[in-house]
DNA sequence: AAGCTGTGACTGACCGGTCAGTCAGCGGGT
DNA sequence: ACCCGCTGACTGACCGGTCAGTCACAGCTT
């Protein structure tokens, strides 16, 4: 056998654990559920849980991070990119709908228990939260030098409402018992840049 | 004596249970704080929290609904007057925003704690929840059927935005660690309406 | 190739603390 | 002398986190 075989897959129980608790946060809520819960999901041993992670908000934070460090990247590359700041809003957006469509479940438990969990762990990561507030408000600032944008309001408050619009529209997904279909999903990238840049006056 | 003599400044426990609970959801957050905790600050004996309410559940449900249904109100009587749907929603945007500056710690509790949670009040209270985004697009369609907004988004994704966009301020706030300025409120109201009705675009 | 040993991933019974909710009774007003 | 608003010690369930122990396996020795 050589250093690293990869005869077997490879259980890999920690990555087993982290998916187990995706599935059990979004279904019960942080709060609500046992750690003995992401154990069972997971198909293994309680004390498991504890040989990977420090304590079960780590779980948390670790969901969180792996993804929202993603998040972060893309509108910083985006950013960088030869486009119009109206485009690079859109496909910001389209990402983070994206996020959802592939992952619906993370996406929860990343906007309900920590984005706006404001006295818990919303508190512990808001340095990489603003992060992403940051960088969109960055697009708009871009837009706005360029003469793409008007000056009427701050990028920083701009990059709020377009963050606040897209989360509201997450959220109504969240809370919604059907499933989302495509169409939804293609149109509310266009509807969120043609609310945020077009507004609504005729 | 008559039948409410209001000679003496009457205690009202049950009214300083629920200030109280405001103020303790407000500083811990409604799952990390305790009833001892809500009976401590209102000056009461535990005991009397479950005599007033038949779980801790329901004081938070009677907070919020208190508050919800007022600003349901609100935006249907702004509705029924004759303004442009652009002064409706700056008039709905500005007292969202003046009851935050009004009472803090209950707009965030009803914000953290029942409108974004997904796993717990938030599906309890959808129903009334979605009474509130239902004004808002009511206000949004009578705008497009008066000419006055354009027709390319439906008027409940035009909510949805709109409600987004204020909820993320006051999210910014209630992270925010210093006090908000007088100049912040009055600015955000106008600065809301100019971003989602007028658009970033120049 | 058979035995021996060290390693660490993995297990799950258990513990100690915490807390929502109960209830027996007190005391001031009528 | 009877309410009844009010009290707060108490209880029982629950749960995060611990830790003593198991076992599969790799590598060494003979």
């Amino acid at each position: 056998m050589a250093t690293t075989p990869a005869k077997a897959p490879a259980p890999d129980k920690r990555r087993l654990i982290l998916d187990a608790a995706v599935r059990v946060f979004a279904r019960r809520g942080f709060n609500q559920c046992r750690v003995a819960d992401i154990a069972d999901e997971a198909g293994v041993a309680y004390g498991l849980v504890y040989h990977y992670f420090r304590s079960k908000d780590q779980v948390l934070s670790t969901l969180f991070e792996e993804r929202w460090n993603v998040m972060v990247e893309v509108i910083e590359q985006v950013d960088e990119q030869e486009l119009a700041a109206r485009e690079k809003l859109r496909t910001v957006a389209g990402f983070i709908f994206e996020s959802y469509r592939h992952d619906p479940d993370l996406m929860k438990v990343i906007i309900v228990e920590v984005t706006r969990a404001a006295n818990s762990f919303g508190r512990t990561h808001l340095p990489e939260i603003r992060l992403a507030y940051d960088g969109i408000a960055r697009i708009v600032a871009g837009g706005v030098q360029s003469g793409e944008f008007r000056d009427v309001v701050t990028p920083s408050f701009a990059a709020m409402a377009f963050y606040g619009a897209v989360e509201q529209v997450l959220t109504g997904w969240i809370f919604a018992d059907e499933a989302i279909g495509a169409v939804e999903f293609e149109g509310a990238k266009d509807a969120i840049v043609e609310t945020i840049c077009g507004g609504l006056n005729g």
